[in-house]
DNA sequence: AGCTAATTCGTAAACGTTTACGAATGGCTG
DNA sequence: CAGCCATTCGTAAACGTTTACGAATTAGCT
């Protein structure tokens, strides 16, 4: 159907070697030949296959990247960051919503390793999410972001998600907030666990740890936050204030705790994560802390680049960013 | 580097047509055979090049998305729709953020053509994607999303935008809101035009026609809409209600209205468009019109894939969904 | 003129599959 | 036992490119 290189050497009178090199500009076809032969490409409405090219190169320009959720505000910024960077390589990239389902993230990757993706950007589902890539033991580089794993040998850009959640707590204590709750996302992510564990550490240090208040997780949405916080109302249990491992969990929880008529942060404080656009419309003004998303999808694109440019795969890549606690008006004073 | 077929084959002790059969299951290869291959194949961690067989098989398994602003959740969203029909049918999808550029749209789709996509689903930037697009005379099916051209031969899938900017324009009238303005987005995008043409219809039927209130669109974002009214209202001109092209604009123009002391519903009421996730929070309540964005990803992909199994390219396909008005809390009785 | 070198192009192989066609084998029927 | 069909597999061509290699032509030089 399509008009091939051969169609345009026939009309052309030259070889179809002539013809594609030509086309990619070579410098051993004679310019008069090569402006003939482009003329004759463009009035035949030719378009090069890059999938027969790619065969051939070897090389899709193409990434993959996977989220969990695109319909979290977090995700779409990072792709884009991802997508920028990408385009400005020539790149293009498939858009995985994993639904927080490894399987799912699995069979994504499988068929990406199947399509030749040049690179694999993971927002990682779950904390086996990294053994169970790691067994596919892709020849594709794979860079994660958001989150880390222990093993040094996989590269990531994260921020320290701990540190962030710390600092979050400690914000709350330092405003006289003894009861401290925390509500968290999927209970297997481990941005979920890391900030738990920033939450106890900071509890612990102020010797608050009795007073720990965990509520534990189910899913990274507003339902769940809801739910979660609806729960512990329901049970007596109204804490001081509320780290929330999600900014839509804390909208979740806000909304809990105001249908109960409980004011935020008259009556409780809460605080969110990731600084999403929504948390800094005047209604929400949700203290939150931030995360450079989008130039953490770029670094991510950038990595994947740079690893591809050097041939042995090399040691993982580590960038962790530095979050930034964004004081608004949903915590006060105690 | 990455285990071919031909490696198999010669494991296995038999032709690579053998091996590809096997794999492929085809009937004319012994049970045996097929498991003593299939076993190889695994052992040897053997993943199928797709971009060869898509060369051969003429297929690559694969969309194209394009939106204007990945970052407006409404867009997430028929992403979501479109992707998930897609993986039923084994496909994957190269998401595009167009940025409201034409040009980056067409250096996209022409990739993508290049790419040899299935099908390609357009969210437009503007009025003159289609004719662009058409002028591309692309041999994939193409499916618009969300606002149509009056070319019938094109497919698309929209709900009516003039019919339901008429019924959030009414409702105002019946408030009893005579001043009435129109906060639009990008002034050239379909959308916004028809929309527009919505609002000015149910005024001129309401012989309001002399009231209306124009406040011409920039972009579909917060800032703009903020932007517009902090404008207006600087101009001097408030009026009792103004319906938005969009709900992020919506909710600038809450934001423009509230930080000028104008309280909405209370002075001014706002109608937004879309219902995104974060129109129904409590504190936002933004009363708006719906549309099924999950539901039209789902059916643009569907028709690209009536279209890939019909041979010919056949006429448009056409879905026009119903939107739906939800009365929240952005809008009182004067 | 004769030789070398540069320029320009064509031939053919390769990338990793699928698949039409044909060949070989074996079993069955009459 | 001849003939035939079914089963199972191999050979080769094809998909649309890129590119190494070599051939042909021309130009330059002595």
């Amino acid at each position: 159907m399509a008009v091939t290189i051969k169609d345009l050497a026939k009309i052309a009178g030259v070889s179809y070697a002539t013809v594609s090199r030509a086309l990619n500009d070579h410098p051993e076809v004679s310019i008069e030949t090569k402006e003939q032969i482009k003329k004759i490409a463009r009035e035949n409405g030719y378009s090069p296959n890059e999938i027969a090219r790619g065969l051939v190169k070897k090389n899709t320009n193409t990434l993959g990247l996977l989220v969990p959720d695109i319909s979290n505000p977090y995700f779409p910024e990072v792709a884009k960051g991802v997508e920028d960077r990408a385009n400005r390589e020539g790149y293009n990239i498939f858009l995985c919503n994993t639904g927080w389902n490894t399987e799912k993230e699995i069979q994504y990757i499988k068929t990406l390793r199947d399509k030749r993706v040049a690179g694999i950007i993971i927002a990682p589902a779950a904390s086996d999410t990294y053994k169970k890539v790691k067994s596919l033991e892709l020849d594709n580089p794979v860079v994660y972001i958001g989150s880390r794993s222990d093993d040094r040998s996989m590269s990531f850009v994260i921020i320290d998600n701990e540190k962030a959640s710390s600092m979050a707590t400690e914000y709350l204590i330092e405003l006289g907030h003894t009861d401290i709750a925390f509500i968290g996302g999927n209970e297997n992510s481990v941005a979920n666990e890391e900030r738990f564990n920033g939450y106890r550490n900071a509890l612990k240090i102020h010797g608050l740890e009795r007073e720990v208040h965990i509520v534990k997780g189910s899913s990274f949405n507003r339902e769940s936050g809801f739910n979660l916080m609806s729960a512990s109302i329901k049970e007596g249990r109204i804490p001081h204030a509320v780290v929330c491992a999600n900014d839509i969990i804390a909208l979740g929880v806000i909304e809990a705790l105001e249908s109960n008529f409980y004011n935020v942060p008259g009556d409780v404080s809460v605080v969110g994560f990731d600084d999403i656009a929504y948390a800094s419309l005047p209604k929400i003004n949700l203290t939150t802390v931030a995360q450079p998303k989008y130039d953490m999808g770029s670094m991510a694109a950038d990595i994947v680049f740079r690893k591809i440019g050097a041939r042995q795969s090399g040691a993982g890549n580590h960038i962790v960013l530095q979050p930034a606690l964004i004081k608004r008006g949903t915590c006060r004073k105690r």
